[in-house]
RNA sequence: GGAGAGAUGGCAGAGUGGUUGAAUGCGGCGGUCUCGAAAACCGUUGUCCGCUUUACCGUGGACCGGGGGUUCGAAUCCCCCUCUCUCCGCCA
């Protein structure tokens, strides 16, 4: 969330750049500034009449110590007046922190000056293109009918154990997951991520802190029993261990990579073009976080968006990258760049990736900071990626690289399948 | 699942009603000494919200797991919640 700060000193520039994602609730900032204000004078006054108690109380004391119970008795029924008005106004001070907050998790976070305008995916700037589109013949198949004739992966037996959208992953179908998880891995290592395993459940608390509650809680599958929720991405348990943190500065950067399972409801996005590998409520994905501080988190992005790009070149896979457009980034994202391969018989681009700088959005949720050399505390800056989720990938794996002797493995991924053609 | 113990500053660890934001040690930072370093010694050392100053300083308030209560006054007493640890049981 936004910060009240920036809001009050940079109301202007706050609001003609919320405009750009189509945010034009301006009464509610104007909401939260008057509540501010209102809530700075109540604390003034509180402050106020706790430090007279407080001045009171020593008093008392000594006034006991010297015998003098009558003026001491006298004192308590002041205090026991100015203890009720404190109460008063420290319910009203709650009251009005809690209206604030409520409302400042509505306003989305500002994108960057250099986010297009537009509205929806059709007005996204297409800022890089690369790789040989493969030339495939008229009869070339959709990955979900190459998945039924090599044995790859069976919706049907996902739906009988579990339902729609749990595949199960068979022989080198199974081996091709393993392949490209190792892969990402390995490859992110390389770059200098810390591997992390995480737990696949989260509590509340972590929930709300990289702003998956309140708002999209019925996107997230939940464990009434324990109170607990499958992560939809490894980005909730990873960024969520920062949470309510304050790194030295020499502990930057913090580079941290995940693999996870995911675990979406997709409620109410089920449709025909979803088919296959397409969008499931359970895949694989490998993520990389990283924390910086606000001078050079967009140099970060851009080290973020070159990794990723790094991995698809060597998967031999044609894509774009886009900058998306105000009106179809997230929430909670400044910058978010889309990477989409080329899935040749669908003749359709899928997204594979997103790559967001955040700036202090969800620190400012999580209080996640920054102590710099001179001990000044700010709120650190978030990004993260994927790198890469799996279903999709596969599905243009599969399309791409089918030949008449079956589907050709890519060279960077053999060493990991042991195998070189799906036959 | 049963029984017990506990939750204090970056870490360890005192503190059972009155200048305790909190002893002490370690760590961190600054300094003295040194060609330099180590050692030693001296000093310093949390976070948040106000006011002031829109740097610095100063000042008021809050915070000893979270919430509520008792009291003139609570880290210290009471209640609820959460979590952790130990032993037993079970178990990949």
């Amino acid at each position: 969330m936004l910060t009240v700060p920036y809001l009050r000193d940079k109301k202007e520039e706050a609001i003609s750049r919320l405009a750009i994602k189509n945010f034009n609730n301006n009464e509610l900032i104007e909401e939260i500034l008057r509540l501010d204000d209102e809530r700075r004078t109540v604390q003034q006054e509180n402050d106020d009449t706790l430090a007279e108690t407080n001045a009171i109380a020593r008093e008392v004391g000594s006034l006991y110590k010297s015998g003098k119970t009558a003026e001491a008795d006298q004192l308590k029924i002041r205090n026991a007046e100015l203890k009720e008005k404190a109460r008063l106004l420290g319910e009203k001070l709650n009251e009005l922190k809690e209206s604030i907050q409520s409302k400042l998790v509505e306003i989305p976070n500002t994108p960057h000056p250099t986010v297009p305008l537009g509205r929806a995916a059709t007005d996204n700037l297409t800022v890089h293109e690369e790789g040989a589109m493969p030339d495939l013949p008229a009869d070339a198949k959709p990955h979900w009918d190459l998945i039924t004739q090599f044995d790859l992966i069976d919706f049907e037996l996902g739906n009988k154990v579990t339902g729609a959208g749990f595949p199960f992953y068979k022989g080198k179908g199974a081996r091709l997951q393993r392949a490209l998880i190792n892969f990402f891995l390995d490859e992110a290592v390389a770059a200098g991520y810390l591997e992390v395993q995480p737990p696949l459940l989260v509590n509340e608390a972590s929930a709300y802190g990289t702003g998956q509650l309140p708002d999209k809680e019925a996107q997230m599958y939940t464990v009434g029993l324990d109170n607990l929720y499958l992560i939809p991405t490894a980005e909730v348990p990873i960024t969520n261990i920062y949470r309510d943190v304050i790194l030295q500065e020499n502990e930057l950067p913090v580079k941290n990579v995940a693999y996870s399972n995911c675990f979406r409801r997709e409620a109410g996005s089920w449709g025909k073009h979803v088919r296959g590998l397409n969008r499931l409520h359970q895949f694989d994905k490998v993520e990389i976080v990283q924390i910086a501080q606000s001078g050079n988190s967009y140099e970060v992005l851009e080290a973020m968006r070159e990794h990723v790009a790094g991995l698809l070149r060597k998967l031999e896979l044609p894509f774009r990258v886009l900058k998306l457009c105000g009106g179809d980034m997230s929430f909670a994202s400044a910058l978010t760049y889309d990477f989409e391969v080329f899935s040749a018989a669908q003749k359709m681009w899928l997204e594979v990736s997103s790559v967001s700088n955040f700036e202090s959005f969800q620190a400012n949720r999580m209080k996640l900071r920054i102590k710099d050399k001179n001990g000044q505390i700010q709120l650190a800056h978030t990004l993260n990626g994927s790198a890469l989720a799996l279903p999709r990938i596969v599905a243009a794996l599969l399309e791409n690289n089918q030949t008449n002797e079956g589907i050709r493995i890519p060279k960077a991924l053999q060493s990991y399948t042991g195998f070189e053609i799906i036959s």
